[in-house]
DNA sequence: GTCTATAAGGGGATAGAC
DNA sequence: GTCTATCCCCTTATAGAC
């Protein structure tokens, strides 16, 4: 992923605390009103009137609406723990890599805006022109390529067996994940999604384990 | 599903052809722009122009904004037969109903203007204060009831197995269909979205059909 | 770092002529 | 059924004072 535009602050800066803090708070804001509205449905105004700040003062941390969309991207990017990656950078594989992405999925369930924030950015950076067009295809195009590394990884060791392609492996626990999200948030939290994964990983693991 | 301001035009109605014609022209430019920039993106003015009439021309076939949205999920839910139903109006059930759904992901395969019109509104119809929020609620919960069913009716005849719950391999195969079109959205047609559903299926039917 | 003022344009919707 | 003209609000972004 990249974003030529985006600031990155450098160790020479020397900018105030009281800057740092205003920033922090109009991104934490910036995230809450975009995973509702999404990008088109939040204006820069009704970010800053929350964060009670002008909307003058608002870009003078992030000197376009765009530049603030990715900074709420970036953020959430440093903020979690990539996909399918131990404490030690390491890739995982096999059946571990189902067993982190299960955390992960459970960690979601008590995330629900960042969740919708997600959907909802992936539903309307399908728009070629959606300034986040880029990331979300680097973004799937990552998840799929990491995901049937680790698959690939775990039919090379003899625990899971070959008679699947591993990339449509991938891709079928990818939809369900994403194909979850949607469901789970349709049904404002009567759908228990870590739970309908699992039982997915489950079935996978009767039908598809070694031994 | 209902919209109480839906107009629907009545038997007694004596309207042009001319209008109906520009009334039809105003509704198919309408799902292109809301499919490719969501329904916040899209403004009327902007299908009024590309339709080739005046913004208060549209807006007198069409009176305001939301009741055009109205008439563009209802002109599709028309368009499209029901899932899971058979010509004459019967439930579809056990694997039949799997394999009508293999035909819907088909054809939606040919259609991705149609698939991205639903993601995009399923997205951002997630706000609650989205006009189509209640459609869209109600279209999930009604296709996981439709399709348990179709999935109960299969363990009742004994062609599929009882080992698992009928809702969870509800919300499993319905997570994989929306979940696949995101990614196909996103891949731009590298990936064979209905290829991928076969392959569900079919592992499905190996690991979960009964003798 | 934050503000007010303002530019410059797009948005949805209405009134009334033809 | 379609148009022009208009209203009024909201949008992003800039200029310049403090």
């Amino acid at each position: 992923m990249s974003f030529p535009h985006h600031q990155r602050r450098t160790l020479t800066d020397r900018t105030s605390v009281a800057g740092d803090e205003a920033r922090a708070r109009i991104l934490g804001i910036a995230f809450e009103m975009m995973a509702e509205k999404g990008y088109r449905g939040t204006s820069i105004a009704q970010v800053a009137a929350r964060a009670g700040i002008s909307q003058s003062g608002l870009l003078h941390h992030f000197p376009s609406k765009q530049a603030l969309l990715i900074a709420v991207i970036d953020h959430r990017q440093e903020v979690d723990s990539r996909l399918l990656v131990d404490a030690d950078g390491a890739l995982l594989y096999g059946w571990t890599a189902f067993a982190s992405l299960i955390e992960l999925v459970r960690r979601d369930s008590a995330r629900p805006q960042v969740v919708r924030m997600f959907v909802t950015l992936c539903a309307e950076a399908m728009d070629p022109e959606h300034p986040a067009h880029d990331w979300i295809q680097e973004h799937y195009a990552d998840g799929e390529r990491t995901l049937t590394a680790a698959i690939d990884a775990g039919v090379a060791d003899g625990s899971m067996r070959a008679d699947m392609p591993a990339i449509t492996i991938a891709r079928l626990t990818l939809s369900i994940m994403a194909g979850l999200q949607l469901q789970w948030l349709a049904s404002e939290g009567r759908l228990d999604m870590a739970g309908e994964f699992e039982a997915y990983v489950a079935h996978l693991r009767r039908t598809w384990a070694v031994g």
